[in-house]
DNA sequence: GCCTGATAGTTCGCTGTCAAACTATCAGGC
DNA sequence: GCCTGATAGTTTGACAGCGAACTATCAGGC
């Protein structure tokens, strides 16, 4: 296996390395290396993201309505964004987060109030209800992760962090 | 920002550092450092996602239809496995693969030959046509993904693998 | 040899998202 | 002051995936 740099435990194999090496048996011209870690990813995305909806669902939210509060909660006092701004940040269509908003109105966590200054726009404000749930969300939201994370010492979560901040940073140079 | 730990550039704040900051701004309770890792990973998620999914098109793929035949294919000849082995390698419902399958069979990829030994069960088998198609998607879809990670160093991506492998086996302790 | 519970795959109904077409409004040139 | 192109949001149609209900088949106990 030359594209791996195990070092510690003795021929424990994981299920990225188990492709990995099939790969290698099939197509020993491609160099590997990057698809492990891109496997590796990718897998823990599809793990993360489930053992994150748990929680979100707890407060009878899904992520994505989990983000729309989130980004209006953390936007501090009036608790007021555009809904533009909302699917720019969230990375999302717009149309998407029109149905997005309608679910999270008809629930009663935020309201569409009229932009005095364009009347082609709304603002996005959190009720008091959406407010309470967020919060009361990020609270075991925030420690659900750090659980999740646990797996790893500080230095290794401080180094991951480090990592993936020169990676986003090289892809998506925003900022 | 006390849960920052950046070292080498000066002020240059990430989208996930905003996010950071604004919610240690308004919730300074939390103890926000496994967030922001966890933020990072899914917003990469979202970069590099679409970034693979263009490869897969050019083939005619989208990406599940790709790991579907990249599985077969990477199990050597007969270049067949069972439904069931497919749904729970790749992480999914059998309904999906159902009908994943169902497309990969029109578009003449895939083929369900009967098991002689189950018959609840089929072989799916890697026609001509798919073994072609996932080994020229695979020889571009490596080269796109390194170079999509070509922003590290080669000790950064072994330190990230390693690093990504440790919390894989933490969370899903498999094999 | 049946009967019972487990297993393989499909069908059905639902849902979240997207892209494209559409409506309403704004803003700038002249 | 209009007209033109851009912009904000919604509607529509399509689609991939899920969970639950369903059919067919297997396997084990007695």
């Amino acid at each position: 296996m030359p594209t791996s740099n195990r070092v510690s435990g003795v021929s424990d194999e994981d299920a990225v390395d188990a492709v990995v090496s099939a790969w290698h048996r099939e197509r020993p011209d491609l160099d590997l290396t990057a698809i492990g870690v891109a496997g590796r990813m990718g897998r823990l995305a599809l793990v993360l993201g489930p053992a994150q909806e748990r929680v979100f669902g707890k407060f009878g939210l899904q992520r994505g309505e989990f983000d729309v509060l989130a980004a209006l909660r953390r936007s501090g006092p009036p608790y007021t964004l555009i809904p533009s701004e909302l699917s720019a940040t969230l990375m999302m269509s717009r149309a998407g987060m029109t149905s997005r908003l309608d679910r999270l109105e008809k629930a009663g966590f935020v309201e569409r109030a009229l932009d005095p200054n364009d009347r082609r726009s709304f603002r996005i404000r959190l009720t008091d209800a959406g407010f309470d749930a967020v919060d009361a969300a990020m609270t075991e939201h925030t420690a659900n992760v750090s659980e999740l994370l646990s797996g790893l010492s500080e230095k290794d979560l401080a180094l991951l962090d480090d990592v993936l901040r020169k990676l986003l940073g090289h892809l998506d140079p925003q900022a």
